[in-house]
DNA sequence: CTTGTAGATTTAAACGATTAAGCATATATT
DNA sequence: AATATATGCTTAATCGTTTAAATCTACAAG
């Protein structure tokens, strides 16, 4: 099944008996500024239409250094999470212009290098990026490439660039002083073991809520590392769970971390919320539809997601501004239901 | 920011002081074949190092035709069920070679030949397709341009093309003599009102299984139009339950009404599955994680996806085949948790 | 009759790679 | 000694665009 040949710039040329040069004025609407006459103008039109011209986008970029590509690197795109953000990028992204590329990095620094190095080989004009463990090196050679990019949920301290988060310390802090105000003394969190600062902060914002109110700040603290393997949380998560059978609430500290929890309570007879009290993250369909709806920690998603693309598309046009925006996190509380 | 030139084969050239096609045949690997000298071989391979040269694929691209990149068209990538598809298919591609470019059809036809246009222009070497409704016309045209692609979900009668879809009519009339061998006697279905094969066949195998029971067979059956917006759903959903508050059992013809069906349910005092009994599609973790874990009809979602791609792999590498493959649904039974 | 200028179109280089074909030089074969 | 073959490298065309610069014509101004 051999392709046919595409109809190319050269070949509507041929057809009207004109220059490249003149079909390519046209066809970018340049035809005043060129002043090209109406007439040619009509001819090219048509002969372009009649061949069914459609232009090549991998020339253009050739030539103009630019394929209004932006690369997506997410955790994983099979990620409710990650898949909403990526369905607002790619809005965005077509809204302006671009098309977008993607790939998932499981959360593993090598597989990151990987898709990252095809994503730039590619030569896309711009990435978002949710930068995995140990990544830093390769987000280093991005600024040294002056590559224009703009990390998404996590970033790193000592690394001066471009990022859009939530206010971390602020969600866990607000959610943990909910928890306290509503009676629980024995509030466990359930969060990653991990040198990513977002994950740092959400620790600290716990652990301040906690000694603010004088309790106990460490002891009911689950730091589990990280897995794609449900078994291995489930080990983590039962003997911490055993080791703490007074815990009166749960808060987890990421939505991976929330739907493992709520399947090891599903699976053990925990009841939620009644047993534990609980408050997830990012919410999404099982939040709802959970016998009693969980209440959880809100990421204003689409209005992040859109500044991501924003504040990429500022970069791709030579802005040189370095902008750290912190977003405000969402408690969404609910209580049990009438029926 | 402007972007430092990319070091290009030929600054190699340069550097070392030979021809670019060396420093070519170097990078490719095809210095054996092409007799190049050990010295030169190392010299090359020490500058591109020092350089940190990395291809240009787009340069690449133009110069052999085919730009190793593979568009993914679906209805929505947020939505978990092609989340996952995509997330295979982007593991399968990686694997292959290829780098995954992705749009979102929204089920409009308009949109989709927005997105179908980006991504051809992108010189994608293939696609695979979700195709919406209305979308025949830019099927056939892919055929007549001879584009390798596959149709995934769903397909046309009337085109002779590549696709991997469910035995629908299977799934359906599993899950409804299911139902009835449960004893129930009134089971509705919800589907969508559409012309889409996949939804008819569902509705098919659905109609069959109450036929053969010597069930009414229309009574029940709830087509509900397609909207993106719940309210709409609501709407039509709920004037058809009101007219039927004797329904016994409920499927749902896909993943979406599934879960708008719970949504309604969990806002309106209805317990499933003791109050109507249920079996949803596709699975997830909402059904997981659901008060009793909910049954429902499962597509061997892993083992298509990798189909999906590698019969498209078969097809871009000239392949002239029309397959057209059907998977057996699996009917996913759960019962009442013990605690 | 120059010279100038505006209008319409062409020429040709460039983007960064691949690759068939050509050109030396050295070594082997008759 | 003449010829063939192998080795190592270069040349230049090509992919489909864009675009600065050159060219050419017609007409106006001096």
């Amino acid at each position: 099944m051999k392709l046919e040949k595409k109809v190319s710039i050269t070949d509507i040329a041929r057809k009207v008996g004109v220059s490249v040069a003149l079909v390519s004025y046209v066809m970018n609407g340049r035809e005043k500024e060129k002043r090209v006459s109406a007439e040619m103008v009509k001819k090219i039109r048509q002969a372009a239409e009649e061949l069914n011209y459609q232009p090549n986008q991998i020339a253009r970029s050739l030539r103009l250094g630019s394929t209004k590509t932006i690369g997506l690197l997410v955790a994983d795109i099979a990620n409710p999470f990650f898949g909403q953000f990526a369905r607002i990028v790619e809005d965005e992204s077509f809204k302006a212009g671009y098309t977008v590329v993607f790939g998932s990095s499981d959360e593993d620094d090598v597989k990151s290098a990987f898709v990252l190095d095809t994503l730039l080989n590619r030569q896309v004009d711009g990435l978002i990026i949710i930068p995995s463990q140990g990544s830093v090196r390769q987000i280093r050679d991005l600024i040294k490439r002056k590559k224009p990019f703009v990390l998404f949920d996590r970033y790193f301290q000592d690394v001066n660039c471009n990022y859009i988060i939530l206010d971390n310390f602020k969600a866990t802090y607000t959610a943990t002083r909910h928890l306290i105000a509503k009676g629980h003394r024995k509030i466990g969190l359930v969060a990653y073991k991990t040198s990513l600062i977002h994950m740092k902060e959400r620790i600290r914002g716990y652990r301040e809520a906690l000694k603010e109110a004088g309790l106990e700040h460490s002891k009911y603290l689950a730091e589990i590392k990280f897995s794609h393997s449900f078994r291995d949380f489930e080990n983590s998560f039962r003997s911490f769970i055993n080791r703490h059978s007074d815990i009166e609430a749960l808060l987890c500290a990421n939505n991976g971390l929330s739907i493992s929890s709520l399947y090891y309570a599903s699976q053990n007879c925990i009841r939620i919320p009644e047993g534990i009290d609980f408050i997830g993250f990012d919410g999404g369909e099982p939040f709802d539809l959970y016998s009693t709806p969980l209440s959880y920690v809100r990421q204003p998603i689409e209005e992040m997601g859109r500044e991501v693309v924003k504040l990429l598309t500022e970069l791709m046009n030579d802005s040189s501004k370095v902008s750290h925006i912190m977003h405000d996190p969402e408690l969404v509380i609910r209580e049990g239901r009438d029926c």
